[in-house]
RNA sequence: GCUCCCAUCGUCUAGCGGCCUAGGACGCCGCCCUUUCAAGGCGGUAGCGCGGGUUCGAAUCCCGUUGGGAGCACCA
């Protein structure tokens, strides 16, 4: 209910700033999730920021997916590139001139100093001293003189800016890790902006979300030891009136892959969209990534996204590290599919049946007909959509290209599947209407009281003769869509395979 | 190596000193239902890393230890 704001802050506003580097992956998307829900339940707002700082890696066609991304899960946002705002520009590559400023500003207060030792002539300091090289900058370059930096310059050296970190423990509260301490002396003096006057992470990010007055930045916990130095930015940028408040941080747990994977941009297994082309509903890994880390109470895991904006809460997060686990996932998504009311069900597995080529992109009437009449046996049978392709094939299949998947032959339609089949032909061929009742009561009649078969026995040549696999929806309404000379002829091609 | 974070079933988690002989979910295994497979119902399997404290009492608090993770760039 009442989630803690920065003094002198009136309301939250959460942040998503992605760089766009790479396909987005199930990590990211939970970030995005964490903030958009965190905003949305206390009716602040989002602020969509890109940090397109890196022209070697950066990409217009990663901030595309990003956004493609976030859209597909219908997480929208008040601020952004597109959308704009009062706090604007959004894309960090046009804010070159602000950042020059507010750089300007601080080397003006004496809040930066000028650089200009090489990571050699640092290792060599510490080696010199005895210390392992990989403490890190030295501090070194706070106490040159001017002469000295004359003289570095008369070299042809450029300085780079480095913050001053303060002599103290640096403490801040986190919001999903409580109290965390940094010890004196073990932040080194960040860079600021290199040699050549670009600015890095290290500035824009803390300048942006002072600027667009952000009050909550939840994110990775690998930002977590980048914290302090942010936090001596803001004091710095306080003192020099850019920035009102600190924002609060929160440090979500990281994801990883199945058997402690880690998850990488690069590895199309955590590719966002490769979850969608499965078939996943946007609901459904909505609540599978929320789950990740936070749950809605003690007894119950499956809840749409209005219920998770309405039960936020950071606080509640739990700061261990998550992993992915697939079938649970896909547990979770199958329970939201089957929540969907028949008729959506059809609109939404429309596009996959098409891209599966078993439906043409504009369907006629007659498919679309036995599409609805199998919906509902379809839908509870499968946990993504792109399942309901395998489960519909035979309808959709011509006489002349169906097979039966030879899997499923091997195991059902052996020599002893003769007399069922047979048996079966001439039982409904008989049948006067072509009717779920009338078949249920003739193959009933034909093959367990008239070949003394268990039902287990009997039907399962059936039902791979017919639909192809032993796994299917529903044998007599498979059987009426498919219509009786179909069925009858895939029975006898059954019976006699030459 | 240094700094910081984390630690409950295989996995995700509930638990914030007594309600815990630790609850739920996924998975797995049985059984029921049943025309296969699912779904649904019922039951089972499996966990507080270890050692010290504090306390009448500890999964819960403290310390240590072990084990995981992240970060240590003039990348973001």
């Amino acid at each position: 209910m009442s989630t803690p704001l920065p003094p002198g802050a009136d309301v939250v506003r959460a942040r998503f700033s992605p760089s766009p580097t790479g396909a987005p992956h199930i990590g990211l998307m939970r970030t995005a999730l964490f903030n958009w829900a965190f905003a949305r339940h206390n009716k602040g707002k989002l602020v969509f920021r890109i940090e397109d700082t890196d022209a070697a890696r950066d990409s217009e066609e990663s901030y595309q997916q990003i956004v493609e991304a976030m859209r597909w899960f219908g997480m929208d946002w008040d601020e952004g590139p597109d959308t704009g705002g009062p706090h604007g520009p959004y894309r960090q590559s046009e804010r070159r001139d602000i950042h020059a400023d507010v750089v300007a500003r601080l080397v003006d207060a004496g809040e930066l100093y000028e650089s200009f030792s090489t990571n050699e002539e640092v290792d060599a300091r510490h080696r010199a001293a005895g210390r392992d090289p990989k403490l890190g900058y030295d501090n070194h370059d706070r106490a040159l003189t001017d002469e000295q930096r004359a003289a570095f310059r008369a070299e042809g050296r450029q300085p780079s800016l480095r913050l001053r970190m303060p002599d103290e423990d640096i403490t801040f509260t986190d919001l999903v890790r409580g109290e965390i301490t940094f010890r004196t002396g073990t932040v080194p003096d960040p860079v600021l902006v290199r040699a050549n006057g670009n600015p890095l992470y290290t500035l824009t990010n803390p300048v942006d979300d002072a600027m667009m007055r952000v009050t909550h930045v939840l994110r990775g916990e690998d930002l977590l030891p980048s914290t302090p130095r942010q936090i001596a930015l803001f004091a710095a940028l306080r003192r020099i009136g850019v920035a009102e408040f600190a924002p609060l941080y929160g440090h979500l747990p990281l994801v990883r892959g199945e058997g402690n994977k880690k998850l990488s941009k690069r590895d199309p297994e955590f590719n966002l969209f490769l979850y969608r082309d499965r078939g996943f509903l946007p609901e459904g890994l909505i609540n599978y990534m929320a789950l990740l880390g936070w749950s809605i109470a003690d007894d119950r895991d499956v809840f749409g996204v209005q219920e998770l904006v309405d039960a936020f809460d950071v606080t509640k997060v739990n700061p261990n590290m998550a992993r992915f686990d697939l079938k649970k996932a896909e547990a979770i998504n199958a329970a939201h599919l089957r929540a969907l009311p028949t008729a959506e069900f059809v609109e939404r597995v429309l596009p996959y049946l098409v891209a599966d080529g078993l439906l043409p992109a504009d369907p006629d009437a007659a498919a679309l007909d036995v599409l609805r009449y199998m919906a509902s046996d379809v839908q509870e049978r499968i946990s993504v959509l792109s399942e309901a392709c395998g489960m519909l094939r035979f309808l959709y299949t011509d006489e002349e290209t169906f097979t039966p998947e030879p899997d499923s032959a091997a195991k059902a339609l052996g020599p002893d599947a003769a007399p069922a089949l047979a048996a079966s032909i001439s039982a409904l061929e008989q049948l006067p209407e072509w009717t779920t009742e009338g078949i249920e009561e003739v193959l009933k009649a034909a093959l367990v009281d008239g070949l003394g078969l268990k039902p287990r026995k009997a039907f399962a040549p059936v039902r791979v003769a017919v639909t192809g696999r032993t796994v299917s929806p529903p044998l007599y309404q498979s059987m009426v869509a498919l219509g009786r000379e179909r069925t009858i002829g895939r029975l006898r091609r059954a019976a006699a395979p030459h």
